[in-house]
RNA sequence: GGCCGAGUGGCGGAACUGGCAGACGCACAGGACUUAAAAUCCUGUGAGGCGUAAGCCUCGUGCGGGUUCGAUCCCCGCCUCGGCCA
């Protein structure tokens, strides 16, 4: 489906790719053009992406299994080599990601989480001229060409791609232009080789190798030396058309906005300890004023870095000019000459969906095969019939021993097949862990439908998800390619509604009984499996909700267990006649109307723990049936209502010592099938209240009044207190503050 | 470095909208039951001080300030810890 799709900037959704519009030209090249132009759409599209690969396990690893550019197992060095990859293209839905976060009952930090995660950025793409010719001996590009393209550009504008006589740079900061005195271009850059002068070309190769090795964080790490090497080439940078050096650097990565910066030394700090580390020119452009805690003087010489707000210097005719509004107006007037565009960029990457893992759901996707045994390059889909595609059986699970996908050794049967005559070969690569999390909340909608993802009928009366508990681990990641394949789904009409989860709740972690997280290696871990088996699944249970808020990180402790496991004991002895050999009833129940103090308990209780549920505040809910165990234990008789009351309340949290007493209540059926309890809103209110008497603000003494005394009753009743009277007398009261059914304070001098 | 969250007794935590800080549980102490222990039941338990006693006073929610009759809660500045990102 994702492979069916493409998605419409315009509409701003994914439709048919069957919709989409060939361009005549291409159409006029034939069916294998309009194919590959389709396919270069597709929301499922390969690409070449690099991958750790690692020759002595011959295997390729996940990012996490790859420390400081050796395997995390074994310690051997791991290249990164490219690789045929499927890619999702997430970044089309970046905007709609980011913008419907606003309708979901979320908390606000995983909104920002997600926000961050899609860094959603404004700015420019500028074009920098390096010409499409090897540059001259001294690295600058020709003059003539230069000329020429000034006028191009001038009249032909902004071009859609960047061409190949030019470095395209997206910046957030475009009002720093007159500062850039130097770029920045990946060692992955496809222009790094046409540019590089011939007596640096050994040089910048092996700086390359060396940056292959590492991986995106090594290189970004801020804490480490910036490296590099200057190709020798320059470009011109389109604001004062000077020419700027060109180098090479890994803390610039080929697969954020272009593959290349341009270097404002003076404005940023990375560029800045860059600069100050291979002596390039640092030229201040953004004065900063008065800004706090930032030394002006060293600023506007070149000896700090400023990377905030002020007003343009040694920028020509926008000298004076305030960077918001400098960015606006240079943009305008690069756009003018063609030369610049404003822009939007995300963080977000287009997400690499494949693994040369065994373990993961095939591909449904054919490669077809020509006579001369290579692939053609066209691809098709499984025929619906023969969906979903299973794994094969496998003789060997060995590494293959080559970054190629282990399922190239699957027998021959299942990885070719003959389609109207034409030979296809399976997809080999395998997707991901996150695959199955993307859609499984749909799926078991309608686990056993043959013919549909799921029944309409059944997604539109069960979605979206109330409420979605996980870990925070999950918080960007598995949310944010869920949204993305909901989306793509809504589009496409197969679900009726653009957002699958509806309210969300991270639950905190719980840590080990130091304090720690729990692991092996801290040896903290502690098996739930054993807990069940020394204090039951009840007491698990119901201690996990009693330990503290849902969403706060919490450290274990067995002595907590123990104590939910005796409040458990406490409301078996309450209910049963624990000296008895046989389960029978405790004596001090009887079949007896509760008295009004008892109801009161009760309602009271009800109301308690079904707002408490609904609240998730579980430990409070949990709290109160203690405080009522407590009430009813020195109780004789106990209403059996009022247990049977308790029993229905507390069943949620400890279901299987409930049925047993339901039952043992002389029902047949489970308590599951039984209302909630509901509460009379006149039996939860106490006809009196207990209110705080202050003097100053300071507590001084207590009274009881009518829960609906007016303001002159309490007030009144308040100063006829002993305590209060003794400390008024002789003393001005300034104020009086009665606040009904709360408190009385009086202000006096 | 940026963003987010947290900091309350010996411990986990409660206080829902600015109104009695410490609910409930653990731990601890005293008592009852027991030959004894465990289990169970009852009572007490923030710190300091005064009082023979019932009781009373002062301090107290990471630190420093502010707003307010009144601040765990709101505002400003800081410290520490945790998470995510760089």
């Amino acid at each position: 489906m994702l492979f069916d799709t493409w998605f419409d900037e315009v509409q701003q959704r994914g439709r048919p790719i069957s919709e989409l519009p060939i361009p005549p030209n291409i159409a006029a090249q034939g069916a294998d053009a309009v194919r590959a132009y389709q396919d270069e759409h597709r929301l499922a599209y390969q690409s070449q992406a690099p991958v750790n690969w690692c020759p002595a396990l011959g295997t390729v690893l996940a990012n996490e299994e790859v420390i400081g550019g050796v395997s995390e197992r074994g310690g051997h060095p791991v290249v990164r080599i490219p690789l045929r990859q499927w890619m999702l293209r997430i970044t089309a839905y970046a905007d709609r990601l980011e913008r419907d976060l606003e309708v979901l009952d979320w908390s606000d930090s995983i909104k920002a989480l997600q926000r961050n995660w899609i860094g959603r950025s404004t700015g420019a793409e500028v074009d920098f001229f390096v010409g499409s010719n090897p540059p001259d001996a001294q690295g600058r590009p020709h003059a003539q060409a230069f000329k020429a393209w000034r006028e191009w550009r001038g009249g032909n504008g902004f071009a859609r791609t960047p061409g190949n006589d030019v470095v395209r740079v997206y910046t957030t900061r475009p009002d720093t232009l007159f500062g850039a005195t130097y770029m920045v271009i990946a060692p992955e850059h496809p222009l790094v080789g046409r540019i590089t002068l011939p007596d640096r070309k050994a040089e910048v190769e092996a700086y390359r190798e060396q940056a292959a090795r590492k991986s995106d964080l090594d290189r970004t790490d801020l804490a480490k030396e910036k490296t590099g090497v200057f190709t020798g080439a320059f470009a011109v940078n389109p604001a004062n058309n000077r020419p700027v050096p060109i180098w090479v650097a890994d803390y610039v990565l080929a697969s954020y906005g272009t593959g290349a910066i341009m270097a404002v030394p003076a404005h940023d700090t990375r560029d800045f300890a860059f600069a100050r580390q291979y002596q390039i020119p640092i030229v201040p452009v953004v004065d900063p004023g008065q800004t706090p805690s930032v030394n002006r003087e060293e600023v506007l010489s070149g000896k700090a870095v400023f990377t905030g707000l002020g007003t343009a210097i040694n920028s020509g005719q926008y000298n004076g000019t305030a960077t918001d509004e400098m960015k606006q107006q240079i943009t305008a007037d690069l756009h003018g000459r063609g030369v610049a565009r404003a822009a939007v960029n995300y963080k977000l990457r287009d997400w690499l969906f494949s693994r040369q893992h065994f373990w993961g759901e095939p591909f449904p996707i054919l490669h077809e095969i020509g006579i001369d045994g290579k692939p053609t390059g066209m691809l098709r889909t499984v025929p619906f019939d023969q969906l979903p595609v299973d794994l094969p059986e496998l003789r060997s699970f060995q590494p293959p021993g080559s970054p190629e996908p282990p399922l190239e050794l699957a027998p021959h049967e299942w990885l070719y097949q003959t389609i109207d005559g034409r030979t296809f070969k399976r997809e080999t690569n395998t997707m991901p862990q996150w695959a199955g999390s993307c859609w499984y909340y749909l799926r078991f909608l309608d686990p056993k439908n043959g013919a549909a993802l799921v029944d309409p009928e059944l997604e539109k009366a069960w979605m979206p998800v109330d409420l979605y508990i996980g870990g925070a681990e999950h918080a960007v990641l598995h949310l944010l390619y869920a949204r993305f394949w909901h989306k793509v789904l809504f589009d496409r009409g197969y679900v009726s509604m653009a957002e699958p989860f509806h309210k969300l709740v991270n639950q905190g972690m719980i840590l080990g009984t130091n304090g720690e997280k729990m692991s092996k290696a801290r040896g903290n871990v502690v098996n739930p499996d054993q807990v069940v088996e020394e204090y039951g699944a009840d007491s698990l249970r119901l201690y996990e909700m009693f330990m503290g808020p849902l969403e706060a990180v919490k450290p274990w402790s067995m002595e907590g267990v123990n104590g939910v496991r005796g409040f458990l004991d406490r409301v078996w002895r309450m209910i049963t006649n624990e000296r008895s050999e046989t389960l029978e009833l405790n004596a001090s129940l009887r079949d007896v109307e509760p008295t009004e103090a008892q109801r009161r308990v009760v309602h009271k209780l009800i109301k308690a723990v079904t707002e408490d549920i609904e609240r998730l505040s579980f430990n409070t809910a949990i709290a109160k049936m203690m405080e009522f165990t407590n009430y009813f234990f020195k109780c004789d008789p106990r209403p059996q209502s009022a247990m049977e009351t308790l029993v229905l309340l507390l069943a949620p949290f400890a279901p299987h010592l409930c049925e047993e007493l339901w039952q043992l209540f002389g029902h047949p059926k489970t308590l599951a099938c039984e209302p909630w309890p509901k509460f009379d809103p006149a039996l939860v209110l106490d006809d009196t209240v207990e209110v705080p008497l202050q003097v100053n603000g300071k507590l001084r003494s207590k009274m009881v009044v009518p829960r609906d005394a007016n303001q002159d009753e309490m007030e009144k009743q308040a100063r006829a207190d002993v305590k209060i009277a003794e400390m008024l007398l002789g003393k001005t009261v300034v104020k009086t503050i009665v606040v009904p059914g709360r408190l009385v304070n009086f202000v006096i001098q």
